[in-house]
DNA sequence: CATGAATGAGCCTTCATTCAT
DNA sequence: AATGAATGAAGGCTCATTCAT
């Protein structure tokens, strides 16, 4: 597994394991495994059997952690939303501009998909082929990205630095995309190159799409009130 | 069906209908049930004989016009990346600037999504879950796109109206990125709103994040020669 | 195809081919075109389709010559059942003495099958498996040789030239069976080498066991009056 | 089933039934089932779920302990070949005498296949149309039986008992040929009569056909040297 | 808690047979 | 008579889930 893992980090120094901590354990170890085997074979062409024997525990056992398999997802959904975005909200509030919030987000976001490869081709792939199974997981996780983002861009029109005629809630679906789309070529690329090292020049691109002072304020072209 | 559909359009009117006539008509019948499965309930989700019910044929009739259930998904891709992009590349082709042929791109990008909301879905969906699948037929897909946007920009870098300074292999993943999350995002809320509207301030975004003229000019931050 | 063909010969010569002549005609042709592919694949491998294919014809031609699968083996047996014995009993006509007529039943035995190498295959591969389907087939023909083998072995004895005490429901079976193993061991070796040079050697063979004058007789061990 | 069964026979008795114990035991309980059922449908039109059904397991069952259909086929004919021909090599050892030697080797035979009808059945039948499949199984169950005759050929030849002129690789197959069709024609009878009584006579025939001191001798008609 | 053998519903695929042309 | 596209029943096989041990 990964050295890095987002999975049962964290432990509190007790000196003898509990069973409730055992069993946390085992449920985490599932989740490892069930993402590694779902990254490489996709959701659902990945068996019950395979993310068992990943685990080193019988078929059997999963569900004793698990409702079914669907739920192994949405598990590691839910639980990704969470860790992630804790991750995420810490990072930003280290900052004070908005433009340093911005580029802490988005280098945060890259370095948490650059070290856990796995979640990022599950993420990737599973996010957008099981809408239906995961959709309340992803609205959830979407919108608390979507909020942090639109939080910063408020900031930054409030403190003069980002022009205050834009579509907000374009420019916030912008900005994710922009960043999926780099993590996505990453993960397609099978992950050789460094992706964190894309943060900089992404966080300068947006800005220079949002920033003040540029000869066509006044005209405009991004207004709000409109549907989304 | 949809009213705009991409499949079997432009009957020449002959007189009769000829049995290679019928036997196209029907590999498109079929298509068009199964893109319109695949969107309803995802590739790995639907059954034969829910296309063969949707396109009003017996499960065997598939097999006439198809390999297997796989070769469904690939001859749709296949199917849509030459359709789609002799699309693009027309609508491009009709503008001289490059700012008028980015929107151009875009606008038509998200017209064709628009007219064809099951195509949308399928290929929001399946692109990425699938990737070993249609591998060959993404990459191929992609490029073109990827291609045609560096053109729109290397025209623009000689005429002046875009910076030098770009790092144009990211630039161009984080224009098709953006205007996929657009997508995304409005084949999520169920193609409730009007996707076109969404292609000017796009694009406006875009060019603000790369036009020539910005303060910071000379200070190129998205230097050429990086990795990806 | 085979230069020597068990079904279409003997076309009396007509100058003009007639509607039913053509019929039968394609009947062969289809009927040479299943034993090929049945010597292929074995019969329930064998599909409607390759036979077709192989006959040059539309697979519902065949439905108007044959009333399903089945009736195609049936037919083959039936038609070769006539065919062969036919043969059979004009060569054992031509000799004299039991031992000449035995030797000229194995011969052209063979002869048939090396002529034939498809109707061998088929004939030793379906014969047993099929058994329900041909029953009757199989009876009858199986009945006709050890009719004819019964006959010679009677006349044999009556000459004084076999043995008297033999238990010839036996006897005749056993002499089939030679026979049969040898074409066997011909059929699974690939037909490489001449099978009726072993024609001689086999009567040879069998007739040392049944022939009079050997020292056990007046001990008889094979006893007629047992069950089969 | 039957009273004599060759499958998962001498338990050893032990107090309690390990789990191997159960799996062993439902292995054989498969394949009795599975032997049972091609012997009355042949290979090809039986189904897994008959065999299930006859088993008393679900279908499902069977894949866990055969990787398919074919599996099934091939296993029992590699268990029947050790196990049988273990029993005639015993046999075999037990004389002195070639012809008793041959004479215990045909009485095993028949008693063998008298014993477990099913075998026979599918023996005589799957033996030759599916020989594709269990080719090598054949092969090396008709070699190790025709090694064995062929062994006891030469022994009577070095006693002189048995002509020297022989043609042993013909003679052997010829012993073959006559047991099986001895058996074979038991099964198409429906097994009604004694089989086993039908070795004496036909060793007697046989022993006839190859013995020394024969009128003919010196004559070789069965010149070694030829093909096969 | 843990196991993994057993289950059986369900799916993809084949192919004999039909029938409109 | 000939065609071959269409049919749909049937079968092999997989795998999520259960439950006795």
């Amino acid at each position: 597994m990964n050295a890095h893992s987002y999975f049962g980090g964290h432990r509190p120094g007790g000196a003898v394991i509990s069973q409730k901590e055992r069993n946390k354990a085992k449920y985490h170890l599932i989740l490892e495994a069930a993402v590694k085997v779902f990254a490489q074979q996709g959701f659902f062409q990945s068996t019950i059997s395979q993310i068992a024997r990943e685990a080193g525990v019988a078929d059997g056992t999963i569900y004793l952690y698990f409702k079914n398999k669907d739920d192994i997802l949405l598990q590691f959904f839910g639980y990704k939303t969470k860790q992630v975005f804790h991750s995420f909200r810490e990072e930003v509030d280290k900052a004070d501009s908005a433009r340093d919030k911005l580029r802490n987000l988005i280098r945060r976001h890259l370095e948490e998909f650059q070290n856990d490869k796995n979640m990022a081709v599950v993420y990737q792939a599973e996010a957008r082929s099981n809408s239906r199974l995961v959709e309340r997981q992803l609205q959830e996780m979407s919108k608390m990205y979507l909020d942090i983002t639109a939080e910063i861009i408020e900031q930054g029109q409030e403190e003069g630095q980002i022009r205050k005629d834009l579509y907000v809630s374009l420019v916030k679906r912008f900005i994710l995309g922009a960043v999926e789309e780099v993590i996505n070529t990453w993960v397609l690329s099978g992950g050789k190159y460094d992706l964190v090292s894309m943060a900089e020049p992404l966080v300068d691109l947006i800005f220079r799409g949002i920033r003040s002072g540029g000869a066509s304020e006044g005209q405009p072209s991004l207004q709000a009130g409109q549907t989304p």
